[in-house]
DNA sequence: CGACAGATTGAGTAGGGTCAAAGAATGTGG
DNA sequence: CCACATTCTTTGACCCTACTCAATCTGTCG
């Protein structure tokens, strides 16, 4: 049985308001698994039968076309909590494993007794719901109002800031992800990456890890005043 | 009071799951309002007060950078909820009428308090939260992977939707509100429904008014299929 | 009827896409 | 441990979609 009450996300995922001796009632009902880079944890489309918890590593929530464009329409860290399908009863995108992942699942009937018990997750669950729906709409802003430098500063922010807004991190999406993440390709991804290097912005001293050099321009670009 | 069991929206709102008997509970803590077209409801970053259900008319939500840009989230109509900013104490966006607008507002302290009482509204809050997730994520689609001529079938589409489905229908937003939704300019909206009509897909009897000539032309363009 | 906002149309441009090739990085088997 | 294969990333040349700027048209309302 897992051990939630020494989890390294205790108090930044589903289970942040409950009090420790309650805990147990969502560690029996709870399942810790792992999962290699790549795995898929569900397809969109499929019976919606779990919610999930990041432990650790990253996944992408995935929407495709039938002709093979495909649209990321996010990414999920340590302590982020999706799943489900709420009133559908079928996944709403398609989830995979970035990194190797350390995940926790509970079934979808469980949870509902849960909530029975401990309206409080309730609460979490709505702030949760809220907290995505926010980011969403900051994608969508993202996505129908930036150029493309707009666009990557912002991304590159947005992962410091994943990382404890450190100036030297790890990218570990490829950058096909981050193309459809922001609605780009990857030639322009990359292009725009390398524009950014040759105005002493940031480097990359591997495709996959970035330092921000110049904090300042990286955030006037990302979030452009008015001229 | 407001009469909440002979409401338009009785069954398509928050109050669906709710037994008659309790609806009294909740009316006498709602206020019916109405707005005419272009009045704001709330401003993005406001303190958030007050959750709403559109009982008849349509708003849009809409976020503003500093240097003027716009995008338009969603569009909402007669049943949808929101409002609120569930963990944040702030709105998201601002939100004005598109129409003249009958709608009920309550206060969010009363709604909690609601919910402690009447534990499935929980259920419908989640829901709702849920279909909005599932519509952002669905424009994100739509503005990271679709052309300009693929955005406006879909919006067409869409909005014949929350018409009934009819072949003949209002559009009572402006170009400029179509424009900020779909990420184009209102002359890209204006030449691209010019060649819808010009493929005899769609018809313009006013800039308001549209009719769907060719339904399967319009929906294959929407969901464009494997090639 | 005239004025004004909103919508359409036109001409020219540029940002990002497409197609293609070369260059790293990682992994595999000998 | 190295050679090779594979995949991912970067760079280059060219093109097209959608943007910009500008004029005209249409509908609405005083």
């Amino acid at each position: 049985m897992p051990d939630c009450a020494h989890c390294p996300v205790r108090d930044h995922s589903l289970c942040a308001g409950m009090k420790a001796e309650d805990l147990v009632h969502v560690s029996e009902r709870t399942d810790q698994l792992e999962a290699p880079a790549g795995q898929v944890l569900y397809f969109e489309g499929d019976a919606a039968r779990f919610f999930f918890t990041i432990r650790r590593g990253v996944v992408r929530l995935v929407r495709s076309f039938p002709d093979g464009r495909r649209s990321v329409v996010g990414f999920l860290h340590a302590g982020d909590f999706f799943g489900g399908g709420f009133r559908r009863d079928v996944y709403d995108a398609t989830v995979e494993a970035i990194t190797p992942l350390e995940y926790c699942r509970i079934g979808i009937t469980d949870l509902n007794e849960l909530t029975e018990e401990f309206p409080e997750l309730n609460r979490q669950l709505a702030s949760m719901a809220a907290d995505r729906l926010h980011a969403a709409d900051d994608h969508i802003v993202l996505l129908s109002r930036k150029t493309a430098i707009e666009k990557v500063a912002a991304f590159l922010l947005a992962s410091a800031e994943w990382t404890g807004k450190s100036s030297d991190f790890a990218l570990p999406m490829a950058r096909s992800d981050i193309a459809d993440y922001l609605g780009l390709t990857i030639e322009t991804v990359s292009r725009t990456m390398t524009r950014l290097i040759d105005h002493d912005i940031i480097e990359l001293p591997t495709p996959q890890r970035v330092m921000i050099v110049d904090w300042p321009a990286l955030k006037s670009l990302a979030c452009p005043e008015a001229s």
